[in-house]
DNA sequence: AACAAATGCGCAATCGATTGCATTTTTATT
DNA sequence: AATAAAAATGCAATCGATTGCGCATTTGTT
């Protein structure tokens, strides 16, 4: 009942100095004792423990992370949170990071630059511990970024990393995925492969068309610059490319497309108008979007590791917080090619 | 150089004190400046702020957060961020309430009660100003939800509601969900509907099942208990509760079940077994995922608003953060049935 | 010139937990 | 019983920003 009564007193949250004016010993005691510091005897730790379980105590994190400058938070920023890839990223990083006991906050760019270097700005002011981050496809400066590394903070890239800045950067290998899909083709007796190549100022579709474009000289086959096209890679672009691609006078006969979205939009498209996939046409995605094993016909793709992603960068966080040290690495992902109906048109068994 | 100097003196950012100090004015003049306060002058407040920007002074959120007993954070527990659903609505609430200046912080219950206990311990540890949940599959006590309740902390739950807890809800209206899709197989022309039903300690399964029974009745169908099966929905459920339907000895001609993915894993093993859909057999699921769209036969399906609901959410736990009120809201969003392949028979046009 | 009224700023406490150092209490030793 | 040694606890400053109250300076009035 006085417990009660005091606790109703002061209508807000029990603190370490409300059990300690409750069993009359100092506030430091029982910081100590919650902490299970051996300095405190076991009798006194038991009563403090016991008196704290029934006022409802909880330790407000606020004023400890302010007292050991640190706040056991990890940021992460995302193009799109709601995007299977990295939802996934997320998810993994969650995983790691909660067993780790730390906290994330996540924040979305929308890929939009100026809302990346505000978002980036509010980690920095909530005092992440560290801060995984995706970079926008609009952003060109990374001066908010570098801020991170020049105050020291564990800084990790992950897929769509900035090259200028020196840090742990976790990567699929998107140049070995865009050679082994045009390799693919060309085993499939593809003759005239064209590719719908995403940004070229984000590395990994830079890497992506390197892999297509090495794949094919190393085949003996010419790189034809109008057998590719550039764009966002939304929808719609599949559509426009693919149209775009049909009316040459020798359109392709297999497309390497920059992402799933892409290579179904133009599937899509392709069949409406008659051609048969992959009889007439290959098409091959790119990072294994759940729906491109359940589409008719299923679509050919390269399948990226986003929660182990997640996990790795988590990992690389945790240990940049904990070892502050000063030698990064970048890991590289293996991705697997994954063969489906889209683009099989010699079976073999 | 002098500023750096100091800077650099002591490693850690600079505070409004280093600002004060080197001003040779108070703390509280330069917290006040940076407020805009009127009290100080705007020639003071203009020095300050030069200053503050070329000393590369961030506020520490962490201090102003424990001084004014507010982290400006939302915390937000899902089962699974890595699902379309859930990933749709953390993008919809970190939209709102990125614009009302605060911070989401995520963390998923992979449906553990356990886990989910654990998370929301953690979140009030960390003071949130609020918290969004759709509770874990197998949490069957809630006394760590009531805990917020009792210290006044605003709190909705989205989808995954506890009825016995009094505060904001958003659901979709599950009932005339299944109400609806029950209602379009009898319009088909299909007899003998069965239900994949989910979880019923779950009220989103448990409406649609109610929905589902109450067309039956009102069409004058006979409700047939072996035609429901109950299961976590996941992919594997739905081969099984498929293959058990079909060694029943009259079996259904329709299946309404309870998610997409059990529609799918359905559709896919009828028809590997020779049965045609939607001719022999009609599918309809539950949430409109992605792939629903584009697989083949496409999936029939109610589309939750997703986004939205995260909107909505979080415009909710706003609302009880700025006002604390004590009246509160069920939200019933409205659910669309999209017809498309799998349970179309008589097409009209 | 003398006093009132604004205006501009600073002092010091506060938020809640942590920790180096000092102090008190207990236990051991002779 | 006296003293040393060990164990247990307390004091007070600290983390960085905020704010009520009060003091000092400036401006205005007659």
């Amino acid at each position: 009942m006085c417990i009660n009564q005091l606790a109703m007193h002061k209508k807000s949250e029990p603190t370490i100095h409300d059990i300690a004016r409750e069993l009359k010993i100092s506030a430091s005691t029982v910081s100590r004792a919650l902490q299970n510091n051996p300095r405190i005897s076991q009798k006194t730790r038991d009563k403090i423990r016991e008196l704290a379980d029934t006022m409802g105590y909880r330790p407000n994190t606020l004023a400890s992370n302010l007292r050991n400058k640190k706040s056991n938070t990890i940021g992460i920023v995302v193009p799109l949170i709601n995007r299977h890839f990295f939802s996934s990223v997320i998810s993994g990083v969650e995983e790691v990071a909660f067993k780790a006991g730390y906290t994330v906050v996540i924040s979305q760019s929308n890929d939009l630059a100026n809302k990346e270097i505000a978002i980036v700005q509010s980690m920095f002011a909530n005092r992440v511990d560290g801060l995984i981050v995706s970079i926008a496809m609009q952003s060109t400066t990374f001066e908010h970024l570098k801020l991170f590394k020049k105050r020291n903070i564990p800084l990790v890239f992950f897929d769509r990393v900035v090259p200028e800045i020196e840090t742990d950067k976790i990567v699929v290998d998107d140049y070995l995925g865009g050679f082994r899909v045009t390799r693919h083709l060309i085993e499939q007796g593809y003759q005239r492969i064209g590719h719908m190549a995403g940004p070229q100022n984000l590395l990994t579709y830079a890497d992506r068309k390197k892999g297509y474009m090495d794949a094919l000289k190393k085949n003996g086959i010419p790189y034809d610059e109008s057998l590719v096209i550039t764009s966002t890679l939304i929808s719609e672009s599949g559509v426009a490319a693919v149209q775009q691609m049909m009316n040459l006078p020798n359109p392709p006969d297999a497309i390497f497309c920059g992402n799933d979205t892409t290579a179904l939009s133009a599937m899509t498209y392709l069949r409406d108008k008659g051609i048969r996939i992959p009889e007439d046409m290959g098409i091959v995605g790119f990072s294994n979007e759940p729906f491109s094993k359940v589409v008719s016909p299923s679509i050919s793709t390269i399948a990226q590791p986003a929660f182990l992603m997640g996990q790795k960068a988590a990992e690389l966080i945790l240990h940049q917080i904990e070892h502050k040290g000063k030698s990064y690495q970048t890991l590289v992902l293996p991705t697997e090619l994954i063969i489906r109906e889209s683009s099989e048109r010699t079976k073999n068994y």
